[in-house]
DNA sequence: CTATAAGTTGGAGCCGACTCCAAGTCAAGG
DNA sequence: CCTTGACTTGGAGTCGGCTCCAACTTATAG
């Protein structure tokens, strides 16, 4: 008899920030397996569930689908993704997702430091004179994200 | 004078990926601003909108809400960010944001990688290392999606 | 002149992902 | 005993982001 420690709803939903609600949204569209309960019908949690949780939420924060977490899910409960090929092709095709992601995330993430830097010279500074050159063309914003023309962006 | 080339909403719907649809609705939404009509009322658009509906579409693959993307617009449309430094404070904010957004992706490449990895070398020879994936930074934030491999749960 | 194509509008409907609510159960405390 | 609090359920409502539609205008081709 091992004393794993249980938790309750409230205590999970604390240590993952996600709210009661959506995990018994989760486990009642069965993205979660039903938990089990206790005889006053309350859900117990083990940690596990806690770190089942714990990859929703980080999968969340990419903003993925639910329905495509599933094949996570899986594969985190099941540990073994060689015995179901397909799923190994959807890990794949995820992970080339993600890095297109990324790569988009870091165009932004440049954008962002343009157009600070911009100010930045602007707001003070030594001799850069560039009120009449570029002062407002209206449309430097490009040139950096342009390369994503290509493949469906699709998800 | 040049003439600066024209697209219809057609157009640049194929060339951002972006239905026309949904461009009306982002119209709609004071998203984008209105775009000049023709006579027959028809909207005409040039490269400045192009890239500007370009940003949107790096932005939406980011998963950032619309709401959100306004400033990105506001300095996209302007190209002088400092004269709003609330804008610059969003900009930055959002930029954290977004680093953090990245961080969160690696981590699930890199539990994508692991749990490929897994099946390699239950499945096939023995691997330690692959070529294929690159150095982890391995975030250090919530790395904790290992204990679950305890095959146990009913699913 | 009519048919086709490409666009316009306002509004309805849809889907995903919650979020909130009412009504009920059980456990402990005053 | 009654109340309080943590939980249960099913179902309704909300919100963001489209997506579809009907009715209409205008331009071009046959």
């Amino acid at each position: 008899m091992k004393a794993e420690p249980a938790y309750t709803i409230k205590q999970i939903a604390d240590r993952t920030g996600i709210s009661e609600d959506t995990i018994r949204y989760y486990e009642k569209i069965a993205l979660l397996p039903r938990a089990v309960r206790r005889d006053n019908g309350h859900r117990v949690y083990r940690e596990e569930d806690l770190s089942t949780l714990r990859l929703l939420s980080c999968l969340k924060k990419t903003g993925m689908p639910l329905e495509e977490m599933r094949p996570f899910l899986t594969v985190s409960a099941d540990a073994d993704p060689a015995d179901y090929p397909e799923l190994v092709e959807q890990l794949r095709s995820h992970r080339e997702n993600i890095v297109g992601q990324i790569a988009s995330l870091q165009q932004v993430v440049d954008f962002i430091d343009m157009k600070l830097d911009e100010g930045r010279y602007r707001g003070h500074c030594s001799g850069e004179e560039r009120e009449d050159a570029q002062k407002k063309p209206v449309s430097p914003t490009e040139m950096s994200y342009f390369p994503v023309t290509g493949s469906r962006s699709g998800l």
